[in-house]
DNA sequence: CCTAGATGGTTTCAGTTGATACTAGTTCCG
DNA sequence: CGGAACTAGTATCAACTGAAACCATCTAGG
């Protein structure tokens, strides 16, 4: 009853290979999907309070002023594939922030169905003020790390998730 | 009113600089925590539709199976700090599982409030039969990079976890 | 033109998440 | 012993998410 329901190895006799690159063993905590989601979620909690406690601001409310700060006004589409955002998401994000005063909706003109975004000169103050913020959180969480490890996690991290984009789009091999 | 509501400059005086490590000015494609994101994003629906189609198993349920395999029996206190999952997703993931007979929970002996979780022989053959292909996909994620640079990036964002983890931790310097 | 389909965005709704409250059991201490 | 304070785990509920339905407009073909 009390015994061992299942029996099984904890060493499946094999000593713990220090740097094995073909790694043929499961071992969560070295295991990328793994330490890509924890740390991300480490990151974003991290920031998403801060955003949040100091301007009343989501992740995706911050993202979409990002991008209108950065590249001025689009469409909410534009907006989508810039941000790498669900539209519904994008449209929410766009209505509280309209409601705010923080971004402006003008009717497209070409075009009856879109509109295009733009930050309001209250939008860009909060973006002015934000950004210094967020590039010291940045600053403070690269700071344990050498410049040249900088440049190399975030184009690593562009190539994983390209990779992961063309895995998703095949069909699974099977 | 249909005039420009907000007129600013697409490019604020300034070239775009290739690799300045310490940049001054927020252009979202360099900044990190939206790279993880987008990276861990890309990364979790591809293993997460891969798991789901194939086994039926949500991620954390997944991550549940990963540690008792590899641990051995264990609380679900110990799974909670094991996996950086919240309890509540543990006690729904452990439910689950536990419906499906992948899992067995035995009372704790000394604590009566508590249990032990361990995998049933069916939940050992499940994740003998998932553990490759969990390496299969990891193994495509990382196809494009040398040896090395595996190391790196995991080793990395074990550092920036610690990072977001301390800050997370602090009083929000002010 | 006028209808059939495509497209941009929003709304709805079902499922998931995580903070909070709660229950049961344990430990500390007089 | 007998509670007060604490801990492990579960349940509840409000908020968030994203798939699918929807509405309005645009474009193409007859």
């Amino acid at each position: 009853m009390s015994a061992e329901i299942s029996a099984f190895p904890k060493r499946p006799a094999r000593d713990p290979a220090p740097d094995e690159a073909g790694e043929d063993r499961l071992v969560l905590d070295d295991y990328l999907p793994y330490r890509l989601s924890v740390a991300s979620n480490a990151v974003s909690r991290l920031i998403a309070r801060a955003y949040e406690d100091r301007f009343g601001l989501t992740i995706p409310q911050w993202r979409l002023i990002a991008v209108l700060a950065e590249d001025g006004a689009m469409t909410p589409g534009a907006a989508v594939a810039r941000t790498v955002l669900d539209k519904v998401t994008i449209s929410r994000a766009a209505q509280a922030l309209v409601k705010r005063r923080l971004v402006a909706r003008v009717a497209h003109e070409g075009d009856g169905r879109s509109h295009r975004l733009s930050l309001t000169e209250a939008g860009l103050r909060l973006h002015a003020e934000i950004a210094p913020l967020a590039l010291a959180y940045e600053a403070a969480l690269l700071s344990g790390l050498a410049p040249g490890e900088v440049a190399a996690v975030k184009a690593l991290l562009k190539r994983l998730e390209a990779a992961a984009v063309r895995l998703s789009g095949e069909p699974a091999a099977d």
